[in-house]
RNA sequence: CGGGGCGUAGCUCAGCCUGGUAGAGCGCUACGUUUGGGACGUAGAUGCCGGAGGUUCAAAUCCUCUCGCCCCGACCA
């Protein structure tokens, strides 16, 4: 058992924190709820960003980027959406610094004439340079994508899932009818929720927001939630469609094909850092980290073993092999010539993801801590390549979801077998999280049964509930539980039931889980 | 913003009550022995004791004030 790493059953929380710290994710900063993003961690915002940018790509959408500052009238054209951001906005009010009286310390100087805002959000400058490239139909839609950084001053953090600084995608779009908008909002849920499932092998229930969880300023909500090892909800994702409010609050308006003037219909939709939470909460175990390998950036570490000299070039000649059967010769020579980094020789196998090999060279670490490093940096496959090995052209392999190890003969290894086994722990992780949401997914009738099985059970509860913003805010008060979503028809277990809060014939189905 | 902690070596902490030369374990460096699941020995290096005042012959220790962080609640991607 891993000795740096407390149990899931032990606590939960410290738990999660451990993983981050034993898989070296991230770094507190020395400023108040934020993070420092450590090249592991980076890593796998960078996977993320890899395949979700492509997918934003394919449906049409591109890439630019808007300022951090936003002046604070703009967030103060529309209502809701300054009474839902007020709180939490870092504002800027001065420029400069200069020495104190005693000279011992800096104070900050000019006055600003208009404080600004750090972006909590950028629906607001978005929508003013909008208004400006708007003026007919023929130049909607827009759909523009941003990779930032937004800010939010949070009571309380927590490393990834809540942080006062995160990294995000915001996508804004404008459109010249409210069809198409409310198609753009649930094209992206739909990227979004495929995205989750075949890339983060994260299982989500799709499905709108009730009234009281909708964003600021939107006219409907939808989410990807997933459920964390605990039981709780992680939202993982959020579409949506923002009406005309946005654009009658920054005069985005075009002429139409009736020659009448009208204003465009927007949405915006988002993914950020939180989503490296939801991956360690849905896959890691007691030993660390667990990734899928589509995002893990090593897919494999090779682990010599030697006793002597003799051993150590017989061993490193047949780990040599094993790299020339899974990697391309032209990568296995320009890796010889990447500035070494503490004897790990690091070979790419997926030149257009930059996934690699790593063959771990280290001297001064035994073959079991090496065993230990990759397993909780949560590398998918790990190979352990000793003199016995060498001399019976066998190798030892070691996947991270199983417990077991398997012995090969070197033939065996192939890059189909490779990719092979890697879709198998691609697979394997998403069935055991849906099997884990499904196991722990249950069903309430009534007001009592829900509190109940919030209780005893925790996990999703299903239930009918029509719109009733007070029943949820009770349900919040006395269990801690939300309404994460409403299901879409499809997915509902029956067309209709019994209210639990009204007990009258009700056709819509929410899901209430205690969340992050 | 409330309620709890905690600031001493890179990390985890002891020392503080009862003032008197700055400590341990882990990690780090060197050398040697090791190496199929977290090695061991020997020798080293490492400190503005969070900051500022005060009390005292003397402060990590006592007093005052400050700053910061973590955890638990109320708010949220």
């Amino acid at each position: 058992m891993a000795k740096n790493i407390t149990t899931r059953a032990a606590d939960y929380s410290k738990w999660y924190q451990d993983v981050i710290k034993a898989a070296d994710l991230a770094d507190q900063a020395p400023v108040r709820g934020c993070m420092v993003i450590k090249p592991a961690g980076f890593a796998l915002w960078e996977g993320i960003q890899r395949d979700l940018d492509r997918r934003f790509k394919e449906t049409g959408h591109i890439n630019a980027y808007f300022p951090l500052l936003i002046p604070v009238s703009f967030l103060a054209k529309e209502a809701k959406h300054i009474e839902g951001f007020a709180m939490e906005c870092a504002v800027v009010t001065h420029s400069g610094l200069a020495k104190n009286e005693k000279g011992d310390d800096l104070v900050v100087k000019n006055e600003l004439e208009e404080p600004f805002v750090v972006r909590p959000t950028s629906e607001t400058v978005i929508g003013h340079m909008y208004a400006q490239w708007v003026q007919s139909w023929r130049d909607l839609p827009i759909l523009i994508n941003q990779w930032a950084n937004v800010m939010r001053w949070e009571m309380r953090t927590r490393i990834f899932l809540r942080t006062s600084e995160f990294l995000w995608q915001e996508g804004h779009t404008v459109h010249e009818t409210a069809e198409e908008a409310q198609e753009e909002t649930l094209r992206m849920l739909d990227v979004y929720k495929s995205f989750s499932e075949d890339f983060l092998a994260t299982p989500v229930l799709a499905g709108e927001k009730t009234r009281r969880e909708r964003f600021p300023g939107a006219n409907h909500t939808y989410t990807i939630e997933a459920m964390m090892q605990d039981g709780k909800a992680l939202q993982n994702g959020t579409s949506h469609n923002l009406g005309q409010n946005f654009s009658k609050a920054f005069n985005v308006s075009f002429e139409g094909r009736d020659q009448k003037r009208e204003f465009a219909y927007g949405t915006s939709w988002g993914v950020s850092t939180r989503l490296i939470g939801a991956l360690i909460m849905t896959h890691s175990d007691d030993e660390g980290l667990i990734l899928p390998p589509r995002i893990a950036p090593t897919l494999a570490a090779i682990v010599p073993i030697w006793k002597n000299d003799d051993e150590r070039a017989k061993v490193i000649a047949h780990c040599n092999r094993l790299l020339a059967k899974l990697c391309d010769d032209a990568e296995l020579e320009a890796a010889r010539n990447h500035l070494g980094q503490r004897n790990l020789f690091t070979v790419f196998y997926d030149n257009a993801t930059s996934q690699s090999i790593t063959l771990d060279l280290r001297d001064a670490m035994r073959p079991g801590e090496k065993h230990f490093h990759w397993e909780q940096r949560g590398v998918p496959i790990r190979f352990e390549i000793g003199p016995r090995d060498a001399d019976s052209g066998k190798l030892v392999v070691k996947y991270r979801t199983g417990a077991e190890k398997e012995i090969l003969d070197l033939g065996a290894i192939t890059r189909d077998w490779f990719d092979a086994k890697l879709n198998g722990i691609q697979n394997e992780l998403y069935e055991r999280a849906l099997k884990y949401r499904e196991a722990n997914t249950h069903v309430a009738a009534t007001k009592d049964e829900l509190y109940k099985t919030l209780e005893t059970k925790g996990g999703f509860v299903r239930a009918f509930l029509a719109e009733d913003d007070a029943f949820e805010e009770k349900v919040k008060a006395d269990t801690k539980a939300t309404v994460r979503l409403i299901y879409q028809p499809r997915d509902m277990r029956a067309k209709s039931g019994k209210c639990i809060a009204s007990g009258k014939d009700c056709e819509r189905e929410v899901v209430f889980a205690v969340s992050y």
